[in-house]
DNA sequence: CGTTAAGTTGATCCTGCTCAAGGTCGGTGG
DNA sequence: CCACCGACCTTGAGCAGGATCAACTTAACG
């Protein structure tokens, strides 16, 4: 993905954008991650940053790309559990050190800076801010997920689907004000829609159909256009409160 | 409810039981809680404690009783996000004073201990703890969400009602150790575990029957006991490594 | 002992899944 | 430039898991 030059702030100690640790915080962050960071990283397209059942020894920030974090069930299907854009901080479990209980896949290429496991302590207690920036960024991660919940557990596969790609298109358009919505680029395929919305990649295809003829938006190989925001919000049935917390800094 | 006598810990300065704020780090966290708290409230059995929309002015800490976390649809459909036991940090919400995104009630007669908004800057400053510690909580409370998600995005109606079973009998073994399984009491009714489930309750009362007529549980007006945890555990198809994430400390 | 909330069961329906067969796009190598 | 290939998208037919609707039973509580 092509990083856009209109973005708001340009953080140069790790080189992640806004939302991250290194954004949106005191001064007294940047320094921090400057001081502990160990080096960057670089996922390729479809690999994972870290699996399921690995021993976590770091976080990291992304810096730039696409990311998913997904859960895989006995019998094999997999449940997408959030996109992370630019800034994200993956990798952050409870329990230090422990057992990760979900995986991180790139969706295009990507660069994340590594923090290691071992400097957080340090780095809380030089930096204070450090913490609460942290448990802010979880609480967001937090949101999205009950958000989520709420989609898959009592929405129609219809608002389903709707509900996701408008989360993807607010939080894409808040990331990068400067890109024309009519050629947006979502690197997913139907595929990833269904595992994300708890649908067949099948009956999406069918979904996605229907809001095309109804002129909504169009989604066509990994090609987003949302033609019609407003009934999109509608058919997702989304509270724009809601909406709001998905792009709060 | 009535609170256990083997608690492994009880906390005096604000009552909080195991995994709060209290509980599980430095004194220092301790001591910020005395010194910022601003009193307790009580909240009658299915009275919530705050709502969709309204503005948070404060975090709360689960002292005595079950409370659960949930968000409306539109059309007035429930899903339940989270059931919070003693212990647990309630009304934390990225935005600081920002209208919240979904409500919390009391399952119980129930106690929080409030701690102003306000206070949070100033506490963090003063006890850097405080700041990893409530990033910690929230992680807890994302994975959980995420394992949710899993579990309703993938799972059958019967593996679904186990895994949030299995999920309430090990969050509450591990919280009263001493208590007996067989006379567990779980004050859900099937309605409830429908709406965490994102079944309906007609459907949530035949996996219950099933489950009960191959004698892994009963759950009976509130009363659940776990008669074979082992199949339970099975036929939740829950990763043990997933499971110990729900209760680490 | 009466009232009410919650649990139980059956019949029927419908949303979304499964299986299967093409069709389309984009990259690669000759 | 074009033929080929693999990944992805598209569409149809049939099926099934869980929803819906409705009637009735049981437990809890004042």
């Amino acid at each position: 993905m092509k990083s856009s030059t209109k973005l708001p702030i340009d953080c140069e100690t790790c080189r992640a954008r806004t939302d991250g640790l290194c954004q949106g915080c005191a001064p007294e962050v940047l320094q921090a991650v400057a001081k502990y960071k160990a080096g960057d990283k670089r996922i390729a397209a479809g690999h994972d940053l870290f699996r399921l059942g690995e021993s976590s020894d770091a976080i990291y920030n992304l810096v730039e790309g696409w990311m998913f974090l997904y859960a895989i069930s006995e019998d094999g299907r997999r449940q997408i559990l959030h996109f992370a854009l630019p800034g994200a901080v993956l990798g952050f479990h409870p329990g230090g050190g422990a057992l990760t209980t979900f995986g991180a896949q790139a969706l295009t290429d990507a660069v994340v800076c590594i923090m290691p496991h071992t400097n957080l302590p340090l780095m809380s207690s030089e930096f204070p801010a450090v913490g609460m920036r942290l448990a802010w960024l979880t609480a967001r991660d937090r949101s999205l997920a009950y958000d989520k919940l709420m989609s898959i557990g009592r929405l129609s596969a219809r608002e389903r689907v709707a509900h996701l790609i408008l989360e993807l298109y607010v939080r894409y358009r808040s990331k990068w004000p400067g890109a024309r919505a009519e050629e947006m680029h979502i690197p997913l395929t139907q595929e990833h829609i269904g595992d994300a919305t708890g649908l067949t990649s099948v009956h999406v295809n069918r979904v996605l159909r229907e809001l095309r003829e109804e002129g909504v938006l169009e989604f066509h190989y990994r090609r987003l256009s949302v033609l019609d925001p407003d009934k999109l919000t509608d058919v997702a049935s989304v509270d724009p409160q809601v909406m709001l917390s998905w792009i709060r800094r």
